[in-house]
DNA sequence: TATTGATATTTGCAAATGCATGTAATTATG
DNA sequence: CATAATTACATGCATTTGCAAATATCAATA
């Protein structure tokens, strides 16, 4: 829910006056959630076939790069990051965890929890795929000026804070 | 692979006095393509619930919002404006057209062709959704500037351009 | 025009997914 | 401190997915 009810109209009540704009009415390429869903099926599918040689999928891809930047997390946390549902976050560290890219270590101080970390056929692995995620991204904005660049990602971490429901 | 190899180096030849920067010294908060997927998992979470009940998960909803623009889509087109692989289309299709909500009509032109089109059930049903989507877009860019608005737009319509590998 | 290759869609099948639930441990509360 | 509620993770099971192959048609070519 909004909680800026003085700028949008509500789902439940749209003002009279200025009724709900139609998706026809914006256009497919003016609306920023299909644009991202678009350019996101595209950068996934560019990545597929380098995965696929390194015996990963997404799941396990995204897991991988997040540990890459912080080894060690939770479980919960993993999935938050990863944008991996738990439970198949869970077998997707199952297979990591047999092909030995990662280690399941019992959390010190919480005999529930487990924190996962990077080993080191998990690393070579990442340090592997890295090349091919950084020229995808290069790909991505090819002709963005570094300015225009700054300003995009500025955006998008305000639009994460607005639509974040975990606090991480 | 980028076309445009003098602003970035290649995968393959990483230039020897630009080492290519690792995520960690990037920041996951820093890197589009993780802030996009945060951002467009939480999207479609957010939607969910308001899918399920209207029987449609993300495939069959893509499919509706996409004709509810661009109806008489060849399904080959649907699949890629809706972002889904066309064999889990073609299913979702089946099942879309068993609740009546579009229609499936060959191709006058193109006997191997199917056409698809909303039925009156479809665009009651993409009407009932459209205020909850429109409230999830609103809730992204709660706080965000019209102008601020206008020119992330812009530029997800050129990284589109970038990395869009079909023609539509 | 017979044949080869491309295109549009569907379908078989194995693998992946997600919801609901189970187990174990922790925290909160009377 | 006993018990209820919550949290962390794993798993059962039905559904969904995606790759590869099948089918049907069209387009190009010898």
């Amino acid at each position: 829910m909004s909680t800026d009810d003085t700028t949008t109209a509500t789902a439940d009540q749209p003002e009279a006056d200025t009724p709900l704009p139609r998706l026809g009415e914006i256009g497919l390429e003016n609306f920023p959630p299909y644009l991202m869903n678009r350019i996101m099926g595209r950068y996934n599918a560019s990545l597929r076939e380098e995965m696929a040689a390194l015996g990963l999928n997404t799941a396990k891809m995204r897991a991988l790069a997040v540990l890459s930047v912080l080894d060690g997390l939770l479980i919960r946390e993993l999935a938050v990051y990863a944008v991996v549902e738990q439970s198949t976050l869970s077998r997707s560290l199952d297979k990591l965890e047999q092909d030995e890219l990662i280690i399941r270590r019992p959390d010190p101080d919480d005999s529930r929890a487990t924190r996962i970390f990077m080993a080191p056929k998990g690393r070579e692995t990442q340090e592997k795929l890295w090349p091919h995620i950084a020229e995808a991204y290069a790909q991505m904005f090819t002709g963005i000026s570094a300015e225009e660049q700054r300003q995009f990602v500025t955006t998008l971490q305000t639009i994460l804070r607005n639509v974040r429901v975990h606090q991480i």
